[in-house]
DNA sequence: TATGAATGAGATTTCATTCAT
DNA sequence: AATGAATGAAATCTCATTCAT
């Protein structure tokens, strides 16, 4: 376990309704991106704009509340997989779940694409995920199946990159986010003798939102 | 040439206030995006938002207009280098003046990433350039530079998918897309003997908004 | 005892929540006006938002019952000074008194300065105090301590007159109301042998709120 | 003159609105207090609710516009008594105008009464007041109208002072604020020979508002 | 033709009050 | 009887678009 489950409300009603919410905002979020309204999230999970409100304080922890569970669980697949046996398969493994997490949510292409993040708590486990990124990636390159050039941080940016790559076809192909993932897999493996023309990032600049 | 050029009006300073406002748009567009308002476009350009309403019938036909711009130029790129003499240098230049595009020009990636597109002419200038990059591909793909399976839609797909992947780092190392365009390019090279998992695209589905 | 006690819940625990809700609501009402949330009094009392709709009917109604509280308070330190010796200085400390409360409790101020009040009760508050005033005032002008066209009516108005007047400087000198409490016994003192401008007020003319 | 006026639109239905706008804001702040809504203020002036924001900022930008007016009117006719023959009847007309000011307006009463404001602009203004006062106190003390340890300040704070005691007499009697500034004056005249309890206030605390 | 003023729908957020548990 | 979850009206403010000057 990575992060933290807040306690959340204890009726049985709140249980009920928060469970709604977060489904409803989450299935929201992951369609139309962070623009939908409140609005539209209560509506969709059926209940008053003022409930979304008592539940989270304001649109922006709502969203965090859905991305921090994303990454969280993605951090933790990523944790499960530092103990496989095959450091290349458990890379691999791990950058299909992250692709598939991007794919599936507009939301979380949005913000966690995004350089500058309000949310001290997103960019902590943004860190954390990168952490585990970089674990995986080092296991990889030790054992020579990914350049030795490659960080982690690389791995974390080609999620999103694949992501995008597949994203126009999501409608007509579904899957096409894995042919990207085996071109990246390719292009990170040490297979060309060359080397990259461009020093590797070492780690995510993630700072606080200016105020536009 | 490859796109057409709309009549446009013909007192001379309609024209030149076509021109600032399209010079002003491109600019801020590049730079925040699509959510920047017709009133900041309008004052950088030195006009009022009327005369914006006057030459663009809406803030999505003035966007159109700017795509088309640039879609067409790299169009014209890409058909210049139909005629070099190294077909995988062609391709590479063709890629990194693409991804060049994109990493410039912030409403250029939200637009032309988006798989439902409103306008019928920028669909049409996506397929132009399309053909073109098809046309690179095919000859690059005959000198066995690129993998026989790699499409011309895999190459337009990799060019946003390549500026995602550099996008966290825009500000703190604003040419490290030329990094992931390497590591594209090794990944769609053909030294590996293994053939990728999924079918490769054919096409661009491009279909029109709908609304959200 | 000069007001009227309701009868109130019967059951201990009932009678222990009203008290800890008037307790919480005074404190909260005094430092922060009438503006603060009904929320957050509960809060402040350590129940729920529910108790307090159980035991007064809307917010209106809990302010009502602490203004009440305030008022007969305040008449019945009046009542106790009509049997002092000198009725001047019985009627100075009646006017301290007054003023202290309401620079102590800023929804005193904003409930009572009103010419218009809901509450049938707290307009009768009102009245029993107004009569208070008027006989200490009454007893101090037959010694000729007061002008002679000065009433009770007077002697009220004064007290939210003084405490707005050192309003401002509440935080940096909390005492600066009996500087203006002495200007304005100064002021209706017999000592010029001029008249006043205006005539007496004989009563508060206090009518129903009309609804905003 | 003492304030600026700052330019304005220049259009000549943008003028006629900015000034239904300000009549209408001014007649409802005055009238209801800062409690108004935008709304409401929009529709009293008879345009939409947008229209008000173009014209000034935000609420409070409205609402310091108008204050900013009030206020150096008021410094202005004080600045003219400057000039006066009669000091003490100087004062007393500048306290008239004064007290008037805060009768005819209930905003007026609830923004400059408090010690701590928003705007800089509002906070200076009351500021080049104080000065104003200050000196036609000391021109009144000087010929040993008012006790030698009365302050402008302390005039200032008496304005407040007494429009809140006729406050109540308000609607039955709106010229009883005359009675109280003539008993205020007798209170600041130096007929006693008895020295106030307290020490003089020398300025009104301003200080920025804090969040709440 | 150019301008920028006016509009009003829609977004987030607060809070008194009601009601299920 | 007590709780606090749910509600929804209302407030401020933004901005694409229309229209008077």
């Amino acid at each position: 376990m990575t992060g933290t489950t807040p306690a959340g409300p204890s009726r049985s009603d709140a249980v009920r309704n928060r469970r709604l919410l977060l489904d409803a905002a989450a299935r929201t979020f992951a369609e139309r991106g962070v623009e939908v309204s409140i609005g539209e999230i209560a509506q969709c999970a059926g209940v008053g704009k003022g409930t979304v409100f008592r539940h989270f304080s304001s649109k922006g922890e709502l969203l965090a509340a859905i991305m921090l569970g994303m990454l969280d669980e993605l951090a933790d697949i990523g944790t499960a997989l530092l103990t496989a046996d095959d450091p290349g398969l458990a890379l691999r493994e791990f950058m299909a779940a992250g692709v598939e997490t991007f794919v599936k949510d507009r939301a979380f292409c949005e913000v966690v694409g995004r350089p500058s993040l309000q949310h001290q708590q997103v960019r902590d486990a943004i860190d954390r995920l990168c952490d585990v990124a970089e674990e995986l990636t080092e296991r990889a390159r030790r054992q020579g199946i990914v350049r030795p050039d490659i960080t982690g941080t690389d791995v974390m940016l080609l999620l999103s990159g694949i992501q995008h790559t597949a994203a126009p076809l999501l409608t007509t192909d579904p899957q096409a986010w894995r042919r990207y993932l085996e071109l990246a897999l390719d292009g990170i493996t040490a297979s060309t003798g060359r080397t990259l023309p461009h020093p590797p990032p070492h780690h995510l600049p993630l700072t606080p939102d200016q105020e536009p």
